[in-house]
DNA sequence: CTCCGTGTCATAGACGACTATGACAGTATG
DNA sequence: CATACTGTCATAGTCGTCTATGACACGGAG
């Protein structure tokens, strides 16, 4: 699969998971109508309880994003495509905010932080390229 | 005081104050040898409790930024200055990779994301005059 | 010396996140 | 029908963070 978790990271496992099930439903790894994996699945391919990714899923069922299907399991659901992509802008500038108050607060100008940003991006471009071909 | 600490963060509180407390050395709001707020003036002001602060005072006692000075508190160490300078680079990369990270991963492109910091900025730098002038 | 402020330590409790198990009602598949 | 899979629920335990409270030794100020 295509989900990552670090136990570490801050974000609480469930809503890492949330997360990522949005990301990739926006970008169309998971279409529409396409089953979730189960939880029984993901949880051991994670490495984390079986639980932890029960309560990701039922939050993912109250905001719209998966429904259930009797006796198969979760779906992605018929609107959860343009829902997703309007929601991850929102998921990831809140995040970004932080650190870049916490970066202006840490005394850096604004030229360090754009610098910072700018030494970072080849080895993000270079991770995700990474991923992608492993997939 | 220069410092603010946010419960639902993600970060722990204790963190939060260990960040910021050798931001305001790196930036010189705390010059070595002088002292450091108490902990009991800290827990007041910021609304925690006093073994929220001491936890974070003696990881920066650890780290060599601060300096026990029996009977009267504790000191920003001498070489504290350099080393928090050099340090806040790091404190700072290391959370900006992640989120860069989480972006890239979300499906948002180069251009996107350098959209959404560009779109950001004039917001943080309003903010970060606002408290300079507040103080 | 007395009073006050300093940091430090120990104990206990609350809370959320996560784990570990077991059990249940459904449905697809054979 | 029987088996295997699905999600769901309940219980109990661990762990880290934070709070609440009390106590201690130390040094400055009066």
């Amino acid at each position: 699969m295509f989900l990552h978790v670090d136990p570490d990271n801050g974000l609480a496992i469930y809503d890492q998971i949330v997360r990522q099930i949005k990301f990739a439903v926006a970008t169309g790894a998971l279409p529409p109508g396409e089953m979730a994996p189960s939880v029984r699945e993901l949880a051991r391919e994670l490495a984390v309880n079986l639980n932890t990714v029960s309560k990701a899923y039922q939050q993912l069922q109250v905001e719209g994003v998966l429904e259930s299907v009797r006796g198969m399991g979760l779906a992605v659901a018929a609107g959860a495509l343009k829902q997703c992509r309007a929601e991850r802008v929102k998921l990831v500038q809140e995040r970004l905010r932080e650190v870049l108050w916490e970066a202006r607060q840490s005394g850096l100008d604004l030229d360090e932080v754009q610098k910072l940003i700018a030494a970072e991006m080849p080895a993000i471009d270079k991770k995700l390229a990474a991923k992608l071909k492993g997939k």
